[in-house]
RNA sequence: GGGGGUGUAGCUCAGUUGGUUAGAGCGAUCGCCUGUCACGCGAUAGGUCGAGGGUUCGAGUCCCUUCACUCCCGCCA
């Protein structure tokens, strides 16, 4: 037998009464009632009521012993009276009526207590994270984790994917993030960078004939932390086929994400086949490219409508013909919401840097008419003609915001959610995914109007090859996608182009000559020139994926050891300065700001 | 780089219009308690009110600067 334990603290039932056992753990808590201790036992597993009174030699020992102490006990398992029994716990029936133990990992006064439900400070939460990971919800968490990670590399064997690691230590991109860099010591004033993905390795095993590639991939990006994306690194499930088109690769990742869900989560989620919505008609119905798909509302472009002669919104008029668009939001009977609903909404957007949501009401008493401040710029016609384009009906209103695209966009995103959040419209307890498809090839930068590649500089361009417009490539959509689940961005993928030719062009048009494609993508290049099959693929990131499932609207709580905001681990204290020695070693020589 | 929020005991927080000696719960220490499961009861210790400067007879509270944490914008092919 273990010299540790016999049983572990989840197991002990009535079947084990009578029988001498052994349980190791933390003290989770103490209940002293002088002459009689309760001790609660704990472990990975669970939690037993061990028992200890004056009796025993070992009591005024155990009395004094600190929490989190752990400690191996040696004892009897004993059937609980009916009016004692725990329900709340597995082994609620028995206990344990301890006849020895012995402190195996003693501990200070915590910084920090482990069994409770209060919220710390991140700050001390991830100082000792070590301790935060003792605690119920985190220590779930992590344990969901690994089990959703185990379940998928599973799958994707079983859907006949091959999984291979590809390099830590490669060579920076342009295009894209930040890059960490690693300096070279065997050649002086070089640098690797740390992947931002394996994106170029996994194209290159592709056209090394394997066919079909996965991995939980680390990727590492030098860029600023948000709730949803931890500082420097996070996990990608990296996919990638041959011989395939969009539908191919939808296929796969829809079967894999599905079963993963439902086996992972209570939630249902909405279809189990994800709609498909262009990147175009995402900004336009949804002002975002990551549309929250529980939120029923959907924003409908009336610009047309303030042309009319018998719409008299002099200020939107003025906006519309100097280039603005009008967008609205239709809420489902709202006719009776308090005056306080529609300012409290007004005074929002304001608050959010736009000129603020005009909004009115469809009424009728013996004709058709609009109620609320700018109720009267309408006609009766006009109105009808809105209710047609909107489907609105009397009883509803309507939220108008006039400004040119990019803004527009994003005031009725989020005024999308102020709304849906205000009146309680958004489902809970469900997923909804889509997949966002027809991203375009190239954009333009508003400031240095510069042509740059939109996402992936690795994609195919839709429609035939020799006849793409270069002219115009503003107008190239690529076999480019993403999946969105409940607003968040899971995940983007490509069909990769695999035509140097079509590459170089591609490249050209964002501002790169042959020599520089060659130079910065030299692997990746060489390769499709010998013989480079049709493939493509996609990146679900795992740490969202879990984030979802736990129901956790922050990284840090599903991630073991992650580095705060300024990506600074408090814990491991890094990043730390080095030795001059090292630096030597590396023909390196700090130059400090300041 | 920019904007918002927070910072008071080991932890979580309260602290009124600027007014005497800055409080509570948990934790710690000591004592009482044989059926608790957030056990109960009593006592004790524990404070650079993030830091620095200013206004004032008087600052946890008002002003300025600064630091830390966090959320957001930029950034994230």
């Amino acid at each position: 037998m273990n010299k540790y334990r016999s049983h572990k603290c989840d197991q002990l039932t009535k079947n084990d009464v009578g029988k001498n056992v052994s349980l190791a753990g933390w003290v989770n808590k103490k209940r002293d009632h002088g002459n009689l201790l309760f001790i609660d036992l704990r472990d990975n597993y669970g939690i037993t009521q061990c028992i200890i009174d004056k009796e025993n030699a070992n009591f005024k020992q155990l009395e004094k012993i600190q929490l989190e102490t752990v400690v191996k006990i040696e004892g009897k398992v004993l059937d609980r009276s009916l009016d004692t029994i725990n329900k709340e716990i597995k082994t609620g029936e028995i206990e344990v009526s301890i006849k020895s133990f012995a402190i195996l990992g003693s501990c200070k006064e915590l910084p920090m207590p482990i069994f409770s439900d209060q919220e710390y400070s991140e700050e001390i939460r991830l100082k000792y994270r070590f301790l935060d990971l003792r605690r119920k919800k985190i220590h779930e968490n992590m344990i969901l984790r690994s089990k959703v990670i185990s379940f998928i590399r599973n799958e994707m064997g079983q859907l006949g994917f091959l999984e291979f690691q590809t390099p830590i230590l490669t060579s920076s991109s342009p295009e894209g993030a930040r890059d960490f860099l690693v300096p070279s010591r065997l050649n002086p004033g070089k640098f690797y960078a740390l992947p931002q993905a394996p994106q170029q390795f996994k194209q290159l095993i592709m056209v090394s004939g394997f066919d079909k590639y996965f991995q939980i991939a680390p990727c590492f990006r030098d860029e600023d932390a948000r709730a949803d994306r931890s500082p420097g690194e996070f996990y990608q499930l990296d996919l990638e086929m041959s011989f395939v088109e969009q539908e191919d690769v939808f296929d796969v990742v829809e079967k894999l994400l599905v079963k993963t869900f439902e086996r992972f989560s209570k939630n249902k989620l909405i279809s189990k086949k994800f709609p498909r919505i262009s990147y175009t008609d995402a900004l336009l119905k949804y002002g975002t490219d990551k549309p929250d798909l529980r939120n029923p509302l959907v924003i409908k472009d009336i610009t047309e409508i303030f042309k009319r002669d018998d719409v008299t919104f002099d200020i939107f008029k003025k906006l519309v013909k100097s280039g603005s668009n009008v967008r609205c939001i239709v809420t489902k009977n709202t006719k009776d919401k308090p005056r306080s609903f529609f300012d409290n909404i007004d005074k929002w957007a304001k608050d959010q840097g736009a000129s603020g949501l005009a909004y009115f009401t469809i009424d009728k008493d013996k004709d058709i008419y609009a109620k609320g401040p700018v109720g009267k710029f309408f006609s009766k016609e006009s109105l009808q003609e809105i209710m047609k384009e909107t489907k609105a009906n009397v009883g509803d209103s309507i939220f108008l915001a006039c400004n040119k695209k990019i803004e527009l966009e994003r005031i009725t995103s989020i005024a999308r959610n102020k709304i849906a959040e205000d009146l309680d419209l958004i489902e809970h307890n469900v997923f909804a995914f889509c997949w966002i498809v027809d991203y375009p090839m190239f954009e333009k930068d508003e400031q240095t109007h510069k042509i740059s590649f939109s996402h992936n500089p690795f994609s195919m361009p839709q429609g035939e090859i020799n006849k793409l417009d270069f002219k115009n490539p503003l107008e190239i959509l690529a076999y480019q996608y993403d999946i969105v689940c409940n607003g968040i961005e899971l995940s983007s993928g490509a069909i990769r182009n695999h035509i140097p030719e079509l590459m170089y062009k591609l490249f050209a048009v964002a501002g790169y000559d042959k020599k520089q494609v060659d130079d910065k993508f030299s692997g990746m290049i060489n390769a499709l020139s010998f013989g480079a099959p049709p493939h493509g693929g996609i990146a679900p990131g795992i740490d969202r994926i879990v984030m979802l499932l736990a129901n956790e609207k922050n990284i840090r709580e599903v991630t073991m050891f992650p580095m705060n905001q300024n990506a600074q681990d408090l814990m491991m204290n890094a990043p730390s300065g080095v030795e001059e020695d090292q630096l030597k070693e590396l023909n390196l020589s700090l130059k400090l700001k300041k």
